[in-house]
This record gives C-alpha cells, sequence and structure tokens, in this order.
DNA sequence: CAACTATTACACAAATCAGTTTAATAGTGT
DNA sequence: ACACTATTAAACTGATTTGTGTAATAGTTG
C-alpha cells in the first residue's frame, strides 16, 4: 500500500529533498503562509483561473464569468491587486484588471496538475 | 516597470497559460482551495519542512524542532494526516510521523523557490 | 446639472481557525 | 496495580475571513 509512485505521474517528483539542513525560517514560513493564503479561497481560483485566459477582463464581466456580484468579486480582486498579483487599468467606466504576476499562476497551474495526478492514482 | 521578467529567474515560467477554453469547475476550485489552506498556515509549512528533511520523527522531537507545545502541533499534524500528507507509526509511548504525500512537499519546495526568486528581484 | 452605469468603501453577521487548557488514552517500568 | 511519559480529545476564546447590503465615488451621456 506504501508504492504510491507509479513514475507515470505527470507534475509529482519521485521524491522530494530539502537539500538546506536549516530548517525554515519563522519570517520565511510566514512569507509562505501569505502566499498560500492568498490561493487558499475558490473564489480567488476562479478569478485568477479566468483572467490568466485572457489578455484583460473588467469587474463586471469577470462577475458574469463566474457567477458572482461585482461586490464580492471586487472584494477579491482587491486582495490579489494587493498582493501584486493582478493590476488595473481604467478605460471609462470599466475598470480592467490583469495578471502580472506569472510565478503565482504558475503555482496554481502546478497545484492543478498535482490534483489531476492524483485523481488518475484514486482511480487506480 | 512593467518588465518584470528577467529570464534568469530559477522557477518562475516565463509566460503561464492554461491550454483549456473551459473555465474552472466550482468543484475543481473546491478541491484547490482545500489543498491550498492545507498549506496556508505557518505551523503546518513548519512540519512539512521539518519532516521532509527526515526520515521520520515523534511528536515531542517535533515540538523541540519547532519550539512549540506538544499539544499545538498535534493538532495540525492530525490535520496533515487527515489530508493523507502524513502518516504515523507507533513504536512505545512515541508517535512518529512522516511525510506519504510527496506531491504537496513539492508544491511547497515549488513555492519557496517562488519567493527566493521575488526576493532577487526585489533586490534590482 | 441630472440620470445612469461601473466599481469600490464600509459595516456587519456567520463561519472558520489556531493555540490554550484540561482531561483522557496508550504504553512503559517497577 | 501504580507512577510516569507521550500523545490525543474536547471545549473554549480570540482572531480572521467571506459574502451581503448599503452608501459613496468616478465616469458617461444627454
Amino acid at each position: 500500500m506504501l508504492h504510491k509512485h507509479k513514475h507515470n505521474q505527470t507534475c509529482c517528483p519521485v521524491h522530494v529533498t530539502f537539500p538546506e539542513q536549516e530548517p525554515i525560517s519563522a519570517e520565511k514560513a510566514a512569507e509562505l503562509e501569505d502566499l498560500f493564503k492568498i490561493l487558499a479561497n475558490d473564489t480567488r481560483l476562479r478569478l485568477l483561473h479566468t483572467l490568466a485566459r485572457v489578455e484583460e477582463m473588467c469587474v463586471c464581466d469577470i462577475a458574469n464569468a463566474v457567477d458572482m456580484t461585482p461586490q464580492a468579486i471586487s472584494n477579491q480582486l482587491q486582495r490579489l491587486s494587493d498582493r501584486g498579483i493582478v493590476a488595473t487599468r481604467r478605460s471609462g467606466n470599466q475598470i480592467y484588471y490583469r495578471v502580472v504576476d506569472e510565478c503565482v499562476v504558475g503555482l496554481l497551474q502546478k497545484a492543478m496538475c498535482l490534483l489531476d495526478d492524483s485523481e488518475k492514482l484514486a482511480k487506480v
């Protein structure tokens, strides 16, 4: 039952080790917590995934895309903007959001891939 | 100011796109949220990082390593165990924890790498 | 300026969460 | 059986978070 790794996965490494001997610093752990926290919300994840597939999109269009109110969307876009993950551009009445931190999207992509892997494993 | 990507980073892809045209499903977003949530806590991150560097470790040793009470540690280890990220083995009085989900550790490693990248960028 | 649209700001209520405290459980040694 | 250690369970508190409702702001159009 412990033979979890079939070596036919697309994301998971066979074995991960941390080369450094030192434990992670409390400061770095806090930074990591912040990073994961911003991704630990299904609304923000859907916003990010939506924005990652287009050049830019205005709030009401995003709200329609995820079927939520513009207020709720604006709340979360603000948080993504505060972290520098997305940025805005005003054009008339609309405010257009776009992804500027590709790294975070890369992390999201990796996480989605991991989930797919475990689903595959679960089906065996 | 928008030229963020210097192409000398170690983790961040230059540009990430999601090949699929469909938006992420609410169900998958919820799964992702759960995955990131478990990582969105500095205590759990320190536990994971500690465990990823050894074969296995008992609760009191982990508690010492991160300088917290065994009760607090046990709380979080339980949550990691519930998700199948770590597993336990009893030996006498001690209960030894070990990492069994290397994928999650891989995600942690990638996140740490991203943070290092942004620090490097910030210093420029 | 007035009416309208798009977005954000703010206060709020419900839910979730982390660490503490206290108590219970499991195993060891005498 | 008893004392002891290691770990977990359960209840509790304070803090954080999310979407909602309402109001405010910015821009457009007539």
